[in-house]
DNA sequence: CCTCCACTGGAAACCTAGGCTC
DNA sequence: GAGCCTAGGTTTCCAGTGGAGG
């Protein structure tokens, strides 16, 4: 039974906003002090501290699991440097290497930081690598600039992209000179520095810090020291919060989870017309992330990796290969877009699988070959109602 | 124990769309 | 305009393979 408009209307009239400020739910918010986290804000600004003299500071490499604080940690000793400093040539350069998305416009993201001279600006392609460096290099040089640039994700950009940047940055030292650069990696893997050459790492790892996840009893505290400026009192009940610190906190300590999880329970509870923010509430803004994560991860697809993921939905209970392939050329035809090779597809499959909306693994039938299992992993009616938003698809079905 | 299927998945080449320098 | 460069996505080629059925 849905509920009426007016229902709705009257809920929102009657109900008092929840939210006071809702920014410090916000991902992007840096709160005033970072709770838990005292002893590497301390260490994260000692090392950074000699750029106040003018001197270089060590590079600095952050580990630490998602969600447990080492971008903030970051960003806030940067704000804090930048306040105090009062330097044109300081420069504080944050890039983060997965959004970025590539070597090329990891640099090109940099590279805006340092406000280059017209005609040494940098286009969204066609450079070469190595000449991007030299722009780049030769701004700090002739501007005696003081940088430094913290990688988030650094483990991202060399997996897929291995070192070369880091190689050319680190060894650069008499290049830049008399300004230099100062790298702050942040990594969410712990075992990347397997990857790297050993000159690189002996320099990028010249300072290092662990972050360890936060505990349930950490994530509880950080949560209501939010909650306390992002609602009005009383909304976030001390059994809320403990249901999200648990929630987010059996995961691996994410704080980042466990306070987007508050906050949409927050507004969940708000568009209900609730005065506070219930059991309920938290399960329902679970949901609700599942669903929008995978809802957002369709949408952003390519048409080619859609049509794949609508082939696989026509089967139930799973499929292989040689099967699927048909149903897709088939589907193509229809659609009247490209056919891929079976390779591709392969390949498709494969990246599917890695954003969790289907299950591909592969399986020996012995005499009758090896192939992947397929499975479908998220609702079919979700799927079809994101892809019917694609025009390509409009009437496929 | 051996065969042999129906693929897998690595490697390299190719294509398109961008941009550089000379 | 020629001859380079880049990123990304794709195709082509092919050696490699887990394990049920012989």
């Amino acid at each position: 039974m849905p509920e009426g408009i007016d229902e709705i209307f009257r809920r929102a009239k009657e109900g008092k906003p929840l939210f006071v400020n809702r920014d410090a739910l916000s991902p992007e918010f840096v709160p005033s002090h970072l709770p838990f986290r005292d002893p590497q804000t301390r260490a994260v600004a000692q090392i950074l501290a000699p750029i106040l003299r003018g001197s270089k500071p060590s590079n600095l490499l952050l580990y630490g699991k998602t969600g447990t604080g080492k971008t903030a940690v970051a960003n806030y000793v940067l704000a804090k440097l930048k306040a105090e400093a009062n330097n044109p040539n300081l420069v504080l350069a944050y890039v983060n290497t997965r959004l970025a998305d590539g070597e090329y416009r990891t640099l090109a993201d940099f590279a805006r930081h340092l406000d280059l001279s017209k005609g040494k600006q940098i286009p969204l392609t066609g450079l070469a690598v190595g000449e991007v460096v030299d722009r780049i290099s030769e701004n700090i040089r002739e501007n005696k600039k003081k940088v430094v640039l913290v990688l988030d994700e650094i483990d991202y950009l060399v997996k897929l992209f291995g070192d070369d940047i880091l190689y050319s940055f680190t060894r650069s030292g008499n290049r830049l000179s008399p300004g230099f650069l100062a790298i702050v990696g942040i990594s969410n893997d712990l075992k990347f520095k397997e990857g790297l050459d050993p000159r690189v790492l002996s320099s990028m790892s010249e300072e290092e810090l662990v972050f360890p996840p936060y505990t349930v009893d950490e994530l509880r505290e950080i949560l209501t020291e939010r909650a306390a400026v992002a609602f009005r009192p009383s909304v976030a009940s001390p059994a809320a919060i403990n249901l999200c610190a648990a929630m987010a906190g059996s995961e691996h300590g994410d704080a980042r989870r466990a306070i987007d999880l508050l906050r949409i329970a927050g507004e969940v509870a708000e568009r209900d017309g609730l005065h506070g923010i219930d059991d309920s509430c938290i399960r329902k803004a679970s949901d609700k992330m599942e669903v929008d994560r995978v809802d957002e991860a369709i949408r952003s697809l390519p048409v080619q990796n859609k049509a794949i993921l609508y082939a696989v939905s026509r089967f139930d209970g799973g499929t292989n290969t040689g099967e699927l392939y048909l149903a897709y050329s088939g589907l193509c035809r229809r659609l009247g877009i490209e056919t891929l090779t079976q390779r591709r597809l392969s390949g498709i499959l494969g990246d599917l699988d890695l954003l969790g909306l289907v299950e591909a693994s592969v399986v020996s039938k012995g005499r009758r070959g090896r192939t992947k299992k397929i499975r479908l992993l998220i609702g079919r009616d979700t799927l079809e109602k994101t892809l019917a938003e694609d025009p390509a698809f409009g009437a496929a079905g």
